[in-house]
DNA sequence: ACCATAGGCAAGCGAACGCTTGCATGACAA
DNA sequence: TTGTCATGCAAGCGTTCGCTTGCCTATGGT
């Protein structure tokens, strides 16, 4: 999972489905390409997603010839409950 | 940053400093093998130190022929904040 | 002065990574 | 059925990664 976030791409892929649930593989490669200035083929895609998926940070459903791609950003917290992120300070509490 | 923490052993450097503050090189060495069951040369601890320093997770002050290395969680954040972790349930409030 | 200790620098090597290429599969439309 | 569209599988290739090897610097103890 670790290894999952290692690479520039991937990222990119976990932000795109962050912004937009949902997508296919060719709706990714179209939103990385005009709005991350990423030019990667179909089958580099893919087999980025199969990185991501294998990592559980996305999970996906086919339907049909279609298969749809969600963010599940659930693994993460490995990373903060390892090394003790605090809570980013909100003041939750609302005291002035 | 995130290539940083791709590498298992660099991933046991930041539990070690965590858990035990300000070591130097041959004191990581040593815990490392005796706590993580990892038996890592100086040569490649070293390099990881200087992967890690790099991306700003582990800092790093030089006394006399000593070197000690500290642990920075800062640039985790960026983890967080990017993917929208939402802060443990944890009730920060205090209500019962 | 001498030597051990703590650490640094750089070249080389095998393995893993990211990507391409080519072909195959399954679903829908005509 | 035939063709097209969305996706999958696998081999090959160049690059990067992690590690080793060998030598070097500098600090501190005796």
């Amino acid at each position: 999972m670790f290894r999952a976030l290692a690479d520039p791409t991937r990222r990119a892929i976990l932000d795109e489905l962050q912004e937009r649930s949902g997508q296919t593989l060719f709706e990714l490669i179209n939103r990385l390409v005009t709005r991350h200035g990423l030019s990667s083929t179909r089958q580099a895609v893919s087999q980025h997603l199969g990185v991501l998926e294998d990592a559980g940070l996305v999970r996906s459903r086919r339907e049909g010839r279609y298969k749809f791609h969600d963010l599940d950003t659930a693994p993460l917290r490995a990373i903060t409950d390892r090394w003790r992120i605090d809570p980013q300070e909100e003041d939750p509490c609302g005291s002035p």
